[in-house]
DNA sequence: ACTAAAGGATGACAAATATCATATTTTAAA
DNA sequence: TTTAAAATATGATATTTGTCATCCTTTAGT
């Protein structure tokens, strides 16, 4: 059982109010574990009985819409917590949570989660604003779909792959979507998707070989998405 | 000064975790006042002092897209608190709140619900749930948003301002929206909104009299709203 | 290495939605 | 009350986006 004291993850996260003591007990209860490429870690409706710490990867929070398509609400990376809002609401998970990559999580369970929460005001104090961020986000993400175009989304999505999880040294965007998850996100369907990539590339202002983008023109994209 | 004891609205917020004493200090710090329909209650960025105790009427909370359009991303009645988000965050607001009618609210200063914070444990659970709840209605809108067409909005908007805000003795909407904060919530073209409205008005589904609208037949709209 | 399946790309077309113009009705202000 | 402004309504048209078909490319499994 690895020490969380050690873990620099547990810095960016809400967990970073724990103190010495805390941080052994968390040690002790928690269970490590790896995720695969594809995997569910928890689907939309399930009881979860604790959080989900995000030591490595990225992971996409999805709803399924009564149009049969899944809608990507939010991408979840290292240092993040997972299935707070369910946990706090004492409801199922309103998202469900599948890895984009190969991932190493901890479950955390709710009798620690909630103790630390009596004990420590810090740390509940932490939980809340990350509740309250994340509700910002979801209400400018919002704002964003209904009031601009595919074509805008798509700019802004592509920014903000590149900036919130970088390049590798080839420029490409690190993180790998596939056409379809990009849709997903932006909430359209795939060929519409494809084709509008397919302008950018032409317009130069990305650049497509294989499932590799490269942004050429952030200053082009930034004009479009506004 | 009128006693924040007496007040039921109280008991639909998180101020129902308020004790006795607690609410004689409530009663004696909040600023109780009125505000006409259309008028401003705080603009988007403004920096708030505290928050706001919703004791009759609807505001609703918009956000300027870049596009120049105001997107309505959510209406808050009668019991709700507006700005807790901001407070927790320590952020300016992220949303602007506009009376949608004439309206009684009543200021709480910042240092007071902070204190509430700090003493009652429930106090300040319930307003993280709200926290939670709000982060939740904001998801599901987001994938309606991204999901579903113009129509199927429309008719989901419709029905949700009928449970939400009920009907006059003739059966129209309590709530009195233009067709402009229509389109609004659902993200569309002010014409092509009214033009929904005449078909689903053709349709018999619903009928229109000035700005009175009636749902004539829910089922229809459910089924097309899913 | 071979093969099936999945993902990606593109054209043709249809449907949804926005925009612009204009008429009518309602509301609010002088 | 009169009048100007705002809101509502509708047609004509352009643009955006979705759907369906097909082909090409990559990936994964045997």
């Amino acid at each position: 059982m690895s020490k969380c004291e050690q873990c620099i993850v547990r810095e960016f996260s809400a967990l970073k109010a724990l103190n010495k003591d805390e941080l052994v007990k968390l040690a002790d209860c928690k269970t490590s574990y790896t995720v695969k490429k594809g995997d569910v870690i928890f689907d939309e409706g399930d009881n979860l009985d604790g959080i989900f710490c995000i030591k490595d990867g990225v992971c996409k929070l999805t709803k399924l819409s009564s149009n049969g398509k899944d809608q990507i609400v939010k991408l979840v990376t290292k240092g993040e917590l997972l299935g707070q809002r369910s946990l706090i609401s004492e409801e199922p998970t309103n998202l469900g949570a599948v890895a984009l990559e190969d991932m190493h999580v901890c479950f955390i369970p709710k009798s620690q989660v909630m103790e630390f929460f009596n004990v420590n005001n810090k740390f509940s104090l932490n939980m809340m604003k990350n509740v309250c961020h994340d509700l910002k986000e979801a209400d400018n993400v919002l704002v964003n779909l209904a009031q601009k175009s595919v074509k805008e989304r798509l700019a802004a999505t592509l920014l903000y792959l590149h900036d919130a999880f970088g390049v590798n040294e080839d420029d490409s965007l690190k993180i790998q979507l596939s056409r379809d998850e990009i849709s997903s996100i932006i909430g359209t369907a795939t060929e519409s998707c494809i084709r509008l990539l397919s302008d950018f590339n032409k317009s130069g202002w990305i650049e497509l070989s294989g499932k590799k983008i490269i942004l050429k023109d952030k200053a082009a994209l930034r004009k479009l998405a506004e």
